[in-house]
DNA sequence: ACGGACATCCAAACCGCTTTGGATTTCGTC
DNA sequence: GACGAAATCCAAAGCGGTTTGGATGTCCGT
């Protein structure tokens, strides 16, 4: 319980050099048991801990992962986000790394990234998000930089680790379950579609659509930040139109909350009048869970993607000769309150 | 642009020693004018930066600020706690620091503390939604280690720095505003009351109701974490109650929208057969603005307090003499469109 | 011409750990 | 009883910066 033993003291008091003790601690065969016990018992007696900014510059490794996040990124994906993250925190305290995040202006994420590589900050990032032109890949490759992206980086899948859910196929199947509920004008509220998934989301959507002969209507169909009064606002207009669509697949739980609160201002009936399948990505403040969960949703688990993607990460690092490893998550397509079959006009 | 010099191959360049460059770098007084601009080029052209290891482990400082997040913590605060870290995060990269967030287990979070301190991980920590037997603090204290509360210890206010909003306050004032409007019985939806920020919202409310004479009835007030369905389910048994409520006063966005969720499928109209106040952090997925806002609502910012979260603890470091400073915040009382006059029944 | 005040710069110590390259002891074997 | 292998342990050299305690050179007043 005692405050500040560093290594020298320590040998000291245990009159063996420091490179014994060290080596006792961190496990290392050329120590006698009964050595490594004494040693173990005099470091617990004086609270001895290592300095990690010792240890960091004496192996070259920095023990920590960046997430770089620029505002932007995080005015929009704000709640997922945090869910990813902390997913990913347990898996680096369970192996011991520190997880550094740094919130940057728009415009210096590039630096953001040069500084981690040479300031050795960090041993990996993760790049949150990419978008249909994505570069930060690029860059990183150059930086020399291990990374593993949450999504997929359009043209890069082979030479890039990441972790992605299934963002085409689920939609298609949300698509395909209003369709088969008889509903044929379904609105699309998308994220938005300069970023990867969204794209695939609304291909996903159009595919589905498609395959049984419809045209999508691009009058349908909207793209914006995910935020409740978004979906609010978008329904209503649409709700109000003179050929108004009958479902809406969303792509957030917080828009869906807007969406089925226009219904209910248009004197409508979730479930019954209109339909609502929403992506639900399984925020912990927005439990859709109960026998029956409100929202008919395509669900997965942000936060088990970020433990995951954090391992992916770790592995890396750890064996740095290992060739790209991606994981691709099947959403599930969960049964709620919020669908129903078209109401015949 | 070209990677990884250190100072030693930058210093031999530049036929300087290494002091001379480390000195004209971080702009000390003894180097010549013409020397530290010579130095000041080919640190540029060779792209050198500081280890940041090597450079903490000299100066003896980590040049970083701990946040501890126990699972349980940021499973009921996850946005707001976000929100906070986004403010405060933009804080510290603007000084120089890091943020290293660690993700522990609800019964490690004493020892994420004491690593902290022992392995000098961070120079500082923020301590997140203090409860009614705070204790964190004394921890703290006795590691020597700086820090700052968002929020408020009960008993400890004077020794310790911390920044809060005047909750008491704000829920008086929302819940004089209902009275004010003719209602009577006032449904107080609360956070976790083991909490302090969420007992002191319910003095405001309490002490509002007594002030006019009248009694605060248990079997209105519930306490929990803030969810949508929490919102949604309490408000659907009070609204089928015999006496049912006529306004609602909520602790958080998120849960008021599952209450005026409920008000809906009650067939009732929010702002007209029924009131909701709620306070709003002002997180960026959840604007609650426009022209009139969508809620009634007490507003304070998060992300503001987590910016000066961060200077006042960036303060404490660097003047370790200086005595504990607060932070108290006013929340605004804004008029949206969930509140009316009291039905007439 | 001399001594002191500045202005510049440097060699070396230090931060606290890991790790290399032995040194010493112990032990089984022939 | 000598010898090589195995088991233990250690002194010292890094890791890449900062900082202390001078050394050297220049300028000025007297």
């Amino acid at each position: 319980m005692s405050k500040g033993v560093n290594l020298k003291e320590l040998s000291q008091r245990l009159n063996l050099s420091q490179t014994t003790v060290s080596r006792a601690l961190n496990g290392y065969p050329e120590v006698s048991a009964e050595t490594r016990k004494r040693v173990a018992e005099m470091a617990e007696k004086l609270g001895y801990a290592p300095n990690s900014q010792a240890r960091r510059l004496a192996t070259g490794r920095s023990m920590a992962i960046g997430h770089v996040i620029p505002r932007s990124i995080h005015e929009m994906m704000n709640p997922i986000f945090l869910e990813f993250i902390a997913g990913a925190g347990e898996t680096y305290s369970r192996h011991g790394y520190d997880m550094i995040i740094s919130v940057v202006e728009d415009d210096h994420e590039e630096d953001a990234y040069r500084q981690i590589a040479s300031r050795k900050k960090a041993d990996g990032v993760i790049i949150h998000g990419p978008a249909n032109d994505e570069r930060r890949h690029k860059l990183l490759q150059e930086l020399n930089l291990p990374f593993v992206v949450h999504g997929r980086i359009p043209g890069a899948e082979e030479e890039t680790s990441w972790i992605d859910m299934n963002n085409r196929r689920a939609f298609e199947r949300a698509t395909n379950l209003l369709l088969d509920l008889g509903h044929t004008r379904i609105a699309l509220l998308n994220g938005l579609e300069h970023m990867d998934f969204a794209r695939r989301r609304r291909r996903g959507f159009e595919d589905a659509l498609q395959a049984r002969g419809l045209t999508p209507d691009a009058a349908l169909m909207r793209s914006s930040d995910m935020t409740e009064p978004y979906g609010c606002d978008n329904a209503m207009e649409l709700l109000k139109s003179d050929d108004p669509p009958t479902a809406f697949l969303v792509s957030s739980m917080i828009s869906a909350i807007g969406v089925a609160r226009a219904i209910g201002q248009c004197g409508l009936k979730t479930g019954k009048d209109v339909s609502i399948i929403t992506h639900d990505d399984a925020l912990s403040f927005l439990p859709n869970s109960g026998e029956v969960p409100i929202f008919t949703c395509t669900r997965s688990s942000v936060r088990y993607a970020g433990e995951k993607a954090a391992e992916l990460l770790l592995d890396m690092i750890t064996i740095p000769t290992s060739s790209p490893k991606s994981l691709h998550l099947d959403a599930e397509l969960i049964l709620g309150q919020s669908t129903g079959p078209a109401p015949s006009r």
